[in-house]
RNA sequence: GGGAGUUUAGCUCAGCUGGUUCAGAGCAUCUGCCUUACAAGCAGAGGGUCGGCGGUUCGAAUCCGUCAACUCCCACCA
C-alpha cells in the first residue's frame, strides 16, 4: 500500500471545496421538489470569524447537508451585516490612524472610506466560511446595504410611519457618550462595579445650620439637581415640608418634595432629583413639574449649566467635586459601594441617561401575535425554555429607539419643513410633492432637509429572512412565495430580543407569516474553565489556526461533540483533536478495504454473511434513531451514535470478523458488499464531516464527473431490525470479550491460539438465545455459524465440545452455557475459587433481591404483567446460574 | 427585587410516558500489547447513596414538596 497511514486534510479539503463551489453544487431554484430553507444570521461585514461562527455555521451546515441527502431542495443563504456602530467606529478608528479627524469630513466623504473599508475587509469571513465547508449558496450573497435591501427597509419604516406605528419624540434614551449616539436598551449592558456612596448635605434655606443629607454614587450631578425629594411619611423630614434648600458649591435654590417613590431605608431616606440624567428623576421629575438641567455635552463633559468645572469629563468631574464638596463642608461620609453601571455593549463606555428627540416604533401591538405564534408553537423553540425568557421581554416590552446619531446604515427618510413640520417620504421629490399637498408651495425643493440619523442596525436584521428573497417589495414573487417562510433558523440565544423577536414580529406585519419554523438557539462556547471566549483573556482560540491543525472536519467534529442544543459549550481543543483522530481512523479503515484483493470461484463465508447481515440491522437501527435525534436537533448525540457506530461496530467489530486472513483475498460477493455498507455510512457521516467523506465515496468506486456524495440518498430506515439477530450477535460478543477478559487476566499474548471448550450437557447447548424467528438458519446451525466469529476475534485454534469440564482449565458461564479455556500452566485453584466465591455471593443476593419483590403481595398484583414475568425470569436464570457455579466450585475442590 | 434553569463517574454530558438499554456514553485514569488498516492504534479493567431531607407508589435518577449550591435572563434602591 503507498497511502498513508495517516490523513492529512489540508489538501483533500481545499480540492473538494473547490470541486464543490465550481460546479455550482451549492447553488438552489425553485423548483417541484419541498424546499429546505436556512437564512444565516449575518456576521458583521468587517468581522473575522470566531468559535462562536465556527459553532453556528457548523450546525447550519450539517443540517443542510444532511437535508439536501434527504431530497429537499436545500438552500442556505449567506450574507452580511453592516453593523452600523461597530462598522463605523472601525471606520473611525482607521481614519484616526491615518491622521483624519472624523469631524473634518463631510458625511459624502465619510462614507466614501466607510466603503472602501468595506469592499476591502468586508467579506473576509464569508472566505473563511468557505475553509469550513459551509454550503451556502454564495450567488445569493447579500449584504444589509446593498440596494434592494436598502429600499426595503425604507419602505418598511415609511409603511410603519403611516400606520402611526413610528412616532418621534424626546424620550430618556440611553447615550453613549463615545459613539455619540443613542442607543437601545437591549445595547446596554448592566455590570457590578465597586464605587462609592457619596453623603452630602444641602443647606437648608434660611435656616442656621440646618441640612439635608442625601447620599449619591454621582457627585457631580448635584449641579443639576432640581429638588431633593423623602417620602411623604417620613417622620424625620415632615418639619421640612414646604421648605428650599441650596445645591452645595453652586448654590442654586431647589425646592424639598414628598414622593411614595423613595425609599425611606435607603441611605439617608432622602434622594436628590437631577431629572436630566436619571431615568426615575426623569419621570419624579414630570409628576411634580420639575424643570430639567442638563449639565453634559453629547461628549460627556461638563456644560455651562454646570456653572463650575465646565468642559470637564464626568469622571474627572467627580473626582474634583469630592475635595471641592469637602472644603465648602458639604460632604458628610463616603462609603464603599457595589452598584450596576450601564455599558454601551459596542464602545465598553458608561451610559449616561439623556433627554433627546429620536424615533421610536411602537412595540407592544406588534409584540402580541408574535407572543403567540411561538406560545403556541408555530414557531418551535430549542430548548423550549427560551419561550419562558421570550414572553418574558415580549409582555413587556418597550418602544424601539430606532434613531442613531450615526452615519453608516440605512438614512432615516424623513424630510424637515421651513415651518418644522416633517414628511416621510421615499425620495426627496416625493417629500416635496408631499409637502406641496400638504402645505402649498410656499418652498422650494431645497429647503427640504433630510434627517441626518441612520436606523439601528437591527431595523434592517429584522427584515433580513425577507428581503433576502425581496418579499417586501414584491411579496408576490416566486423566490419568495417558495422558499419563505424558512425551515429553520440556528443562532445564539444573546440575540434572541434583538433579531429573533423582531423578525417574528416584522413577519407578522408584512406578510403576515411567520418567518421560520424551528429556532435552534445555541449556548456560548466558553473555555474550558466556563469561561466566556474573549479577546481581552486570549482564551480563544483561532478557528483558521485550528482548521490547519487539526483539518475543518476534526474541527466541526470537536464543536459539536460538546454542543448540547441550548447549554453552553466548554470548547476544548483536546475535542478537536479527537475528531481527527476519528479522520484518521476512518482513513485507514479505508486503506483496509481498498487493499483487498477479489479471487474469483471463492465462495462467501457463512459468518462474514451473517456478520454483514448483522451489520446491515445495526445501520438500520441507527439511522433510524439518527432520525429521531435530528426531529429534536440533538446534534451532538447523532455525531456520537455515528461516531461509535463507524469506530466500534464497523471498524473494531465487522472488520476485523469479515477482514481476510494476512494475504489472502476476499470472495466479490462480501467485498462488494462491504464496500457498499462503507458507502452507507459515508453518506451517514457526510453532513457531519463533508470533506473526508466526500474524498472516501470519490475513491470507493468510480464516479462521473458531476457526482457527489452531497447528492447521495441517505440511507433509509424504514424496514424493522432483526432483533434477534441483534441480541444473537450481542450474546456472541459477550463470549468474545469472556475470552478476551481471561487472556488480558492471565497475561497471554495476543499471538498466542487458545482452544476454547463448551460444556455439552443437560441440552445446555444452543441457548434460546440465539434462536432465530425466520431465515434459512435455524435452530443450533445459526449458534455454529458464530462460533467461526468468536474463533476469529479471539485467536482461537479450535472449538470443541466437551461432555464435562476438563481440569485445569479456566471457565465461565454466559447464557446458561459453560466454556472453558484449558491452559498448560497450572491455574491458582484458590484465586479461581475466591472468583467464584464472589460471583456466587452477588447472584444470590440478587436473587434474594427479585425473591423479595415476588413475594411482595402488592408488587404481584399491582405491577404489569411484562414486569412480573421479567422478574421471574430473571429468578430462574438467577437459579441456574447459582447451581452453575456451585457446580464449578465442587469441580474445582475436586 | 422578579423569573428561569442546572446539580448523575475525575471532566463534559445522555438518561423520553416511573419498571430489562437503569445506573450509561465520550474523554481522562490504570494494566497489557509496535498483533498483519490505524500507537492519531488494539485488548482489558477500575470508578457513582443519581446535591441533602421528606413525601406519593408495590416500585423513584425519573413525579411532588422542601432545603442547599451554582448558572443565566429581566428589573435597576439613589
Amino acid at each position: 500500500m503507498e497511502i498513508s497511514t495517516k490523513y492529512d486534510p489540508q489538501e483533500i479539503e481545499g480540492k473538494w471545496y473547490k470541486f464543490w463551489e465550481e460546479r455550482q453544487f451549492f447553488a438552489s431554484t425553485p423548483d417541484e421538489r419541498t424546499p429546505y430553507t436556512i437564512v444565516i444570521p449575518p456576521p458583521n461585514v468587517t468581522g473575522v470569524l470566531h468559535m462562536g461562527h465556527m459553532l453556528n455555521n457548523t450546525i447550519q451546515d450539517v443540517l443542510i447537508r444532511r437535508a439536501r441527502m434527504l431530497g429537499f431542495n436545500a438552500l442556505w443563504v449567506p450574507g452580511t451585516d453592516h453593523a452600523s456602530i461597530a462598522t463605523e467606529a472601525k471606520v473611525v478608528a482607521m481614519l484616526k490612524e491615518q491622521g483624519i479627524d472624523k469631524n473634518s469630513l463631510t458625511r459624502e466623504q465619510f462614507l466614501e472610506h466607510a466603503w472602501e473599508w468595506k469592499e476591502k475587509h468586508g467579506g473576509i469571513i464569508l472566505q473563511q466560511l468557505r475553509k469550513l465547508g459551509a454550503s451556502c449558496d454564495w450567488n445569493r450573497t447579500k449584504f444589509t446595504m446593498d440596494d434592494d435591501l436598502s429600499e426595503s427597509v425604507t419602505d418598511v419604516f415609511i409603511d410603519l410611519y403611516e400606520k402611526g406605528k413610528i412616532y418621534r419624540g424626546v424620550r430618556m434614551v440611553n447615550w453613549d457618550p463615545k459613539a455619540l449616539t443613542a442607543v437601545s436598551d437591549e445595547e446596554v449592558v448592566y455590570q457590578e462595579l465597586q464605587s462609592k456612596l457619596y453623603y452630602i448635605q444641602y443647606k437648608i434655606e434660611g435656616a442656621e445650620n440646618e441640612y439635608v443629607t442625601i447620599a449619591t454614587t454621582r457627585p457631580e450631578t448635584i449641579l443639576g439637581d432640581v429638588a431633593v425629594c423623602m417620602h411623604p411619611e417620613d417622620e424625620r423630614f415632615k418639619h421640612l415640608k414646604g421648605k428650599r434648600c441650596l445645591v452645595p458649591l453652586i448654590n442654586r435654590s431647589i425646592p424639598l418634595i414628598f414622593d411614595e417613590y423613595v425609599e425611606r431605608e435607603f441611605g439617608t431616606g432622602a434622594l436628590k432629583i437631577t431629572p436630566a440624567h436619571d431615568i426615575n428623576d426623569y419621570h419624579i421629575g414630570i409628576t411634580h413639574k420639575l424643570p430639567s438641567i442638563n449639565i453634559f455635552n453629547d461628549n460627556g463633559t461638563l456644560n455651562e449649566n454646570a456653572e463650575i468645572l465646565i468642559g470637564t469629563d464626568r469622571f474627572e468631574a467627580r473626582k474634583q467635586i469630592v475635595p471641592l464638596l469637602e472644603a465648602a463642608g458639604n460632604l458628610v461620609k463616603i462609603e464603599d459601594y457595589t452598584n450596576k453601571v450601564g455599558f454601551s455593549e459596542r464602545t465598553h463606555e458608561v451610559i449616561e441617561p439623556k433627554l433627546s428627540l429620536q424615533w421610536f416604533c411602537k412595540m407592544p401591538a406588534m409584540a402580541k401575535p408574535a407572543l403567540e405564534v411561538v406560545m403556541e408553537d408555530t414557531i418551535r423553540f430549542l430548548p423550549e425554555k427560551l419561550k419562558n425568557t421570550y414572553s418574558h421581554w415580549m409582555e413587556n416590552v418597550k418602544d424601539w429607539c430606532i434613531s442613531r446619531q450615526l452615519w453608516w446604515g440605512h438614512r432615516i427618510p424623513a424630510y424637515y419643513l421651513p415651518n418644522g413640520e416633517v414628511v416621510v417620504a421615499k425620495t426627496k421629490e416625493i417629500a416635496y410633492e408631499k409637502a406641496i399637498s400638504l402645505y402649498g408651495a410656499q418652498f422650494s425643493p431645497e429647503d427640504l432637509k433630510q434627517d441626518e440619523d441612520v436606523m439601528d442596525t437591527w431595523f434592517s436584521s429584522w427584515l433580513w429572512p425577507l428581503s433576502l428573497f425581496d418579499g417586501i417589495r414584491y411579496p408576490d414573487n416566486e423566490e419568495f412565495k417558495y422558499y419563505y417562510p424558512t425551515t429553520v433558523l440556528v443562532t445564539g440565544h444573546d440575540i434572541i430580543f434583538f433579531w429573533v423577536a423582531r423578525m417574528i414580529m416584522a413577519g407578522l406585519e408584512w406578510p403576515h407569516e411567520i418567518p421560520f419554523r424551528d429556532v435552534y438557539f445555541t449556548g456560548m462556547v466558553r473555555d474550558k474553565l466556563r469561561r466566556k471566549m474573549s479577546k481581552q483573556l486570549g482564551n480563544s482560540p483561532d478557528p483558521i489556526e485550528l482548521m490547519e491543525k487539526y483539518g475543518a472536519d476534526g474541527v466541526r467534529v470537536g464543536m459539536l461533540f460538546c454542543s448540547p442544543a441550548g447549554n453552553d459549550l466548554m470548547f476544548d481543543e483536546a475535542l478537536c483533536e479527537q475528531g481527527r483522530n476519528f479522520s484518521n481512523k476512518i482513513w485507514n479503515a479505508f486503506r483496509l478495504v481498498k487493499g483487498w484483493e477479489i479471487a474469483a470461484g471463492i465462495p462467501q463465508p457463512e459468518h462474514t454473511k451473517i456478520t454483514i447481515e448483522w451489520f446491515t440491522n445495526r445501520l438500520n437501527e441507527v439511522t433510524s434513531r439518527l432520525n429521531g435525534d435530528f426531529v429534536k436537533y440533538r446534534l451532538s448525540e447523532a455525531l456520537i451514535n455515528i461516531y461509535k457506530l463507524i469506530w466500534d461496530d464497523f471498524c473494531s467489530i465487522f472488520l476485523e470478523i469479515v477482514k481476510p486472513a494476512y494475504q489472502h483475498p476476499i470472495d466479490a460477493q462480501s467485498l462488494t458488499e462491504i464496500i457498499n455498507i462503507f458507502d452507507q455510512l459515508l453518506r451517514i457521516l457526510h453532513p457531519f464531516m463533508p470533506f473526508i467523506t466526500e474524498e472516501l465515496w470519490q475513491n470507493l468506486a468510480a464516479r462521473g464527473e458531476k457526482e457527489s456524495i452531497m447528492f447521495a440518498q441517505m440511507p433509509k430506515f424504514d424496514q424493522t431490525s432483526d432483533e434477534v439477530l441483534l441480541t444473537s450477535f450481542e450474546n456472541t460478543l459477550k463470549i468474545v470479550e469472556q475470552i478476551r477478559r481471561i487472556r488480558a487476566e492471565k497475561n497471554i499474548a495476543q499471538k498466542i491460539e487458545l482452544t476454547l471448550q463448551i460444556v455439552q450437557e443437560n441440552g445446555r447447548i444452543s441457548p434460546s438465545n440465539f434462536e432465530r424467528v425466520s431465515g434459512a438458519a435455524g435452530r443450533g446451525s445459526l449458534y455454529e455459524i458464530f462460533l467461526p466469529i468468536i474463533q476469529k476475534l479471539c485467536n482461537l485454534s479450535t472449538i470443541e465440545y466437551v461432555s464435562e469440564k476438563p481440569t485445569g482449565a479456566i471457565s465461565f458461564i454466559e447464557n446458561h452455557t459453560e466454556y472453558c479455556i484449558p491452559l498448560t500452566d497450572t491455574i491458582n485453584v484458590e484465586e479461581e475459587l475466591k472468583k467464584l466465591q464472589e460471583e456466587l455471593k452477588y447472584t444470590e443476593g440478587f436473587l434474594q433481591s427479585v425473591l423479595n419483590k415476588l413475594s411482595n403481595e402488592k408488587f404481584v398484583s399491582g405491577a404489569p404483567e411484562q414486569v412480573v414475568a421479567g422478574e421471574r425470569k430473571k429468578q430462574a436464570d438467577a437459579e441456574t446460574k447459582i447451581a452453575m457455579l456451585r457446580e464449578q466450585m465442587a469441580g474445582l475442590m475436586g
